[in-house]
RNA sequence: GGCCCCGUCGUCUAGCGGCCUAGGACUCUGGCUUCUCAAGUCAGCUACGAGGGUUCGAAUCCCUUCGGGGCUACCA
């Protein structure tokens, strides 16, 4: 029976959770469902001062946001507690010691200036740069020598000749020299773990089947197997891994700051939907394989595989999620939409919330949702039918106040004043029989007129339907409002 | 510099030796529709980095080359 799948979503806390790590946390999330298997969720802070709980916070917060559900992890719990490398120090500490018990690791206790010194050289004479093996066999004298002159050692991994062949699940075989490969720290003179120490413990302590991650990591594979072998890992008991390409930015470069917009909750406070997020961010280095892009959150589960990932850097495009942002905001029903506008129409203080309000915007809704491709822009296109003190926008001002523009706003208001029955078919009919076919008017001249006095704007939802919702007392009120610009 | 990875339209991709005079989506351009803006719809633009092989036949296999990226830390 093969074993069940665990994969690992592993971030090292240096900032809010980025795009490039969303999609790196979606396709492990994506494969655990796909095979039935746990998402495991860990942090990497060996190297940082200390992780803040709001940190963990907001990202715990925004995984389940997007709908990436943890099976194990901080605050969710787990079998494998803790899930802070931070807090595992000792159990690093622990297998450092082993290590050098089997003369698998040594001290080492040369000074970063002969470091860098070596490193130089090797530059100069364009070898292979990388630690030369100095201390790889001390004798005791020396090394009582090096602790007299009160040199703090770091604990070093010994990298046997030879090489290290993998199997990567989207490259293929992938083999390194150990030439290339020089002994690495595993443990810091202050006695604090290395990445390359705690990942590789931590994946086989518990029990993570599948290395789903970042392509720079590629080169530190064979590191993390010798640690495994270290550990008397059996060979087939290794994770997989499958390093996924980058999320390149607009100029080409690994996406950052930089290049456009990268933190998740920006994208959260634009309007975009976690599903199209996760959607675009599936079609980045991968595909279903057939013709289909929309899918949902199901779909990705039940199509994902690791075998249909790119092993090319993929360009991240604003422009395509934002297309999908506008068909998932499209598909939503009308309570869906409903429940996505409300945050942010009271965050604008178009609506205070009440009952009514509510009511209206979920008569105004359907006359918006396919003109927005992003929730931010829901208060911009409704606030018309909310505020008490109405104003025309400064743009907009001179396009009615000519006297062709006086004439139609005073024909209007004359037609519309006996209309009985208020609907937008009774204030479409009063209007273009009036201006259309008595005035003799193009549509777009005269409605464009009657758009600006009621919503202050050339740009807004379709008029009648908006007079209708406006109401009659209003309506009336503003074109006699702009009359008298 | 060394090691490793990568290379199909502007972008994301389909393609796994004949279905490819290379398909889809986004973008862009033009048309239709139209009360604005959208949406919808139709059409168009544009790609196998280059050069050698292998083969009856190559985007698909091999080699070289060029280009891009990563790593080369007591970062991850």
């Amino acid at each position: 029976m093969s074993k069940k799948v665990k994969v690992r979503f592993a971030p090292s806390p240096t900032g809010d959770l980025h795009v490039g790590n969303i999609r790196t946390a979606l396709f492990d999330w994506a494969y655990a469902r796909h095979t039935g298997g746990t998402f495991l969720f860990r942090i990497e802070d060996t190297d940082t001062t200390r992780v803040t709980d709001e940190y963990i916070a907001a990202a715990i917060d925004t995984l389940k946001w997007l709908g990436l559900h943890l099976d194990e992890g901080p605050e969710v719990g787990g079998e494998n507690c803790p899930y802070l490398q931070s807090q595992r120090l000792d159990i690093y500490a622990m297998w450092a010691q082993k290590f050098l018990d089997q003369k698998d690791a040594y001290h080492c206790y040369c000074s970063a200036e002969e470091l860098e010194a070596t490193r130089e050289r090797q530059r100069a004479a364009n070898v292979a740069p990388g630690y030369d093996g100095t201390c790889r066999d001390l004798s005791a004298d020396q090394i009582a020598a090096h602790k007299d002159n009160g040199r703090i050692p770091v604990i070093r991994m010994r990298m046997p000749d030879g090489g290290t062949t993998f199997v990567d699940q989207i490259r293929g075989e992938v083999s390194f020299d150990h030439k290339f490969v020089p002994d690495f720290v595993l443990v810091r003179g202050d006695g604090s773990p290395l990445y390359t120490l705690a990942v590789a413990v931590d994946d086989v302590l518990m029990k993570v089947t599948h290395v789903l991650r970042g392509e720079d990591l590629l080169s530190s594979t064979p590191r993390q197997i010798r640690v495994y072998q270290a550990m008397g890992v059996a060979e087939a008991d290794y994770p997989l891994f499958a390093h996924l390409p980058f999320v390149m930015g607009q100029d080409n470069a690994k996406l950052s700051k930089r290049n456009g917009e990268v933190s998740i909750a920006w994208y959260r406070d634009k309007g975009f939907l976690p599903e199209a997020i996760c959607n675009y961010l599936a079609l980045l280095g991968w595909s279903p394989g057939d013709d289909r892009e929309n899918v949902s959150m199901k779909e990705i589960c039940e199509l994902f595989t690791v075998e249909k990932v790119h092993s090319s850097p993929a360009r991240f495009d604003m422009k395509k999620l934002e297309a999908i942002n506008g068909d998932k905001i499209r598909a939503l029903t009308i309570d869906e939409f409903l429940t996505w506008s409300l945050p942010f129409l009271t965050k604008e203080k178009v609506i205070t919330g009440t009952d009514a309000e509510i009511a209206l915007v979920k008569k105004a809704l359907p006359l918006i949702q396919e003109r927005i491709i992003m929730l931010s822009e829901i208060p911009q296109m409704l606030k018309f039918l909310f505020v008490t003190k109405f104003e025309v926008e400064a743009d907009s001002v001179s396009k009615i106040t000519d006297d062709a523009s006086k004439s139609v706003l005073k024909r209007a208001l004359k037609e519309l004043e006996p209309i009985t029955q208020w609907s937008h078919d009774s204030i479409e009919g009063a209007l273009r029989s009036s201006l259309i076919e008595d005035m003799g008017l193009k549509p777009r001249i005269a409605f464009g007129a009657v758009r600006i006095a009621i919503t202050g704007s050339t740009i807004s939802p379709p008029l009648f339907e908006s007079m209708e919702l406006l109401g009659k007392d209003a309506s009336l009120a503003r074109i006699s409002q702009a009359l008298a610009l």
